[in-house]
DNA sequence: CGCGTTATGTTATGGTGTAACGCGAGCGCT
DNA sequence: AGCGCTCGCGTTACACCATAACATAACGCG
């Protein structure tokens, strides 16, 4: 469900879409999911919007930086894992073992700011 | 408050603990002041937590970079003006203009990893 | 005093996430 | 077939996070 969404959705969101074919559904069971197939690399979380989003196919193995826009929702993935290395030497300065990235861009895209940015 | 912690809190936490001097406040009041100290930059939230941390003085104009220690919760700031201009710019090239970072590291603190990663 | 402004309190509600438990389907084994 | 196992799912219930809407109090000022 989460491939065919330009932009991410919430839980609970997903929770009412999927009721439409499946009215038994419940929230445990999203969870769940999300948890597996985030597991496997193929749904992220964004943090800042307690949402999530399918990834592409590619990026599986590594946490993508996140651009999210706030007019429209729209979000698009971006693979830099040389910036996602100087982060985590950024934190190793000071002893920390890095596990997890969490990068999100908030802003607003390229037609949104066409449309509203030079008024 | 939160000058005087370690790590972070989550917005009932403070409520738990302003409760002990001041028995009558409430939820929206917490938010309230947690809104504006952030648009004042004197806090900043965790997104990927829920909970708040004070920023050291000198950050007030700048989002920092958040180190997240998954075992004993010590969050540290760091500075880094450069990183997130190459966050911004990589962004900036699919047509997105930044408003916002959100870049958060979660592992293990020095102390911690000392601990239990040669285990 | 009466007014607006601002901070705070109250009530209520909605969104997010998970623990705990039990059922039932599929599977392998004898 | 009959048995027991595991595993996924649904159910219930709850905790936590956040805010809307409305009411109240405190203050400065003309």
């Amino acid at each position: 469900m989460l491939r065919q969404q330009r932009g991410a959705l919430s839980a609970y969101a997903l929770l009412d879409a999927m009721r439409e074919t499946n009215p038994t559904i419940s929230a445990p069971t999203i969870y769940r999911a999300l948890a597996a197939l985030s597991e496997r690399g193929e749904v992220q979380r964004l943090e800042s919007l307690n949402a999530y989003i399918a990834c592409k196919h590619g990026c599986e193995d590594q946490t993508s930086i996140l651009s999210i826009c706030d007019d429209c929702g729209l979000v698009e993935e971006s693979a830099a894992p040389h910036l996602l290395e100087q982060l985590s030497k950024l934190a190793g300065r000071s002893g920390f073992a890095t596990t997890r990235h969490v990068v999100e861009i908030h802003g607003r895209c390229a037609s949104c700011d066409d449309a509203e940015g030079p008024a």
